[in-house]
DNA sequence: GATGAATGAGGGTTCATTCAT
DNA sequence: TATGAATGAACCCTCATTCAT
């Protein structure tokens, strides 16, 4: 919990456990291998983390923190039309696949599990990460590139859906293909954008 | 006890694991749970199946083959243009959760667990599931109404996603919501027929 | 129970057991094999047995008393004089490695076993066979050929330890070396017929 | 919770396996059970021994050096004749009954069973116990004490065979009656020394 | 703070036995 | 009498968590 006293060792347990996890899936992952991983002694873990569900509510938060943070800075850096950087954020997420493997095996299948969590813990930060698809969308139609009688959140996630299986897809068949994922984001870019213009 | 080793005490221990593992999750559920749903000795289960993983694979073949066979009855009940059939298949796919919510849940969160049993043993019955979503849109790329320039499979792939997220919203929003399932059905649709449509 | 309905299916039940018995040792054995191997339903083998220690001293008794009337004609044909017969009893006792080996790795093994159920159950039909060394030992005794200040008993118990020892080496050796039996069985003879003599 | 994974706690398992697999046998004995003997949690076992097998094996091994390196203190300290040694050793191998009764029930009843594992694992610990008679035969044969024609070997095997089987039945014949070892001892000496001097 | 040996509740699975047919 | 599907008690083992050092 002293989030304070070595956030070094801190960071080591959670990228250990994302590695552990992104290779088991949490429920078959045990805390010990992830102390390994991390160097780290059993116990220790409990000094940072409450129980096992906690190590995993916490990487997910901090990971989906992270992944916010470069959306917004990707978002900052295109700048142009809502469109351009609709298809910027595409991009983005099918990156993940070949940037971080692990993290994109996280998100994708471990995701929903905790899904299951958020009946009882409300999950703001995927709220977070789709708000910023809604914002774009939102915007495109008040400036008339986005068809207005479009439900924005409906749209938002749709389109994360579509990522996140394709993301999958990516990830699972083999990590190599990470060639693939610029004509991936084209196709997808190419999908939604039309969807979403008016005539 | 009837005799026979019966289709029916299969059925309904199938019927009890769907049940289960909807509202716990496959990892949490209990083997015992899943006796006591069916009105089964524990060890009668292990008549039927091989081990708990056994159980979730025949469980998931089987609810897939039953989906993939009502959407083939569906889609020709249906009849008329490719397009008028990929907006019944939308609105045929969230349908599960008003008429199925378990089923609804096992598939939006469990699916993804199996997805790790995928590298092992590749996953028929969700391909063939795609395999409609990308017959009916390679049909329509034929007689015109599709864009030609579009990857069918990667179409296929992310309407899946986008239907699965849809689904899975639907399902832990409340069971109740299910009467805004029309609704979303036709955001879907126009979304993805704008989408694929040539201009 | 019916010992006496199908006294061919008891047979073949006994069959089965001696063989699974041997093969994998009682406790490793499961009631169904017996079953599968006697051709017959596992609840059959409880129309015949008490329970599965019950078929275990059945299947001992019975092969103990085949074991006792082959040595009694044994010592018939053989005749002659007491150290003769002691000779001929130790061949005997080898020749079952060759000619039932599943009853030689029944026997050496899981007759200590069954010592264990020993405390509980006197266990008479051993001794009728250690009966038979002690008599032959004791006739000796009485005609001289044997020295009287040796307790029958204690030999007669030494040279079954020492038959079942060699039989048990004969056994687990792989069972092809049965060639060795007259020669370890001259062994024997001449250690203890040395060993019992007077000077 | 003393910090080092000692090798005293070790040693209490061992022991307390011991008394339990005497008592009830390796099969019907329950780990749980040596736990409580042993005053440890049932998983402190899983961090001394792989599993129950492993169990068995390693107290097997532990009770077999102990026992040899008490045969050889014995034999320095009897010195004098090969015969001398081997009625030292007849005497020392039935104390095990009165000095120690649960090793005596241990290695006469479930020694055997391990004799199954052999086949897979050959079992050094008692062919070096054996080596120890078979060096004393083949001793005694070099300083003419002994009879040249023997197989040193069988000799040795045969005379294990009587020693156990006395042991076993000094020790299930209630356990009080250790008082007859000498006797048991001096008998089997007799036979012994009678059987393989020459004439 | 860090360690890792120890804990012990919990659960998947087996299999001897039963009993409706 | 024979069957074999069904039962459910029993048990080995795992692993998240604790706590003495």
């Amino acid at each position: 919990m002293s989030r304070e006293k070595t956030p070094e060792k801190r960071q080591r347990i959670l990228a250990a456990a994302l590695k552990v996890f992104a290779q088991r899936g949490f429920f078959n992952a045990k805390v010990s291998e992830v102390a390994r991983e991390a160097q780290v002694a059993d116990g220790t873990i409990y000094l940072y983390f409450k129980n096992k569900d906690d190590l995993l509510i916490n990487l997910f938060e901090d990971r989906m923190e992270f992944l916010i943070r470069r959306l917004h800075e990707e978002m900052e850096r295109e700048g142009g039309s809502a469109l351009g950087r609709i298809r910027r954020m595409i991009l983005a997420h099918l990156r993940i696949a070949e940037e971080w493997p692990d993290l994109a095996e996280f998100i994708t299948v471990e995701l929903r599990q905790s899904a299951k969590f958020v009946k009882e813990y409300e999950n703001p930060k995927f709220m977070e990460y789709l708000k910023v698809l809604r914002d774009l969308i939102e915007e495109g139609q008040r400036d008339g590139s986005v068809r207005a009688d479009l439900d924005a959140r409906a749209v938002a996630r749709a389109m994360f859906g579509a990522l996140d299986e394709q993301l999958l897809a990516l990830t699972l068949t083999g990590r190599a293909r990470a060639q693939e994922v610029p004509r991936a984001a084209e196709q997808l870019g190419d999908l939604f954008c039309a969807g979403i213009q008016p005539r």
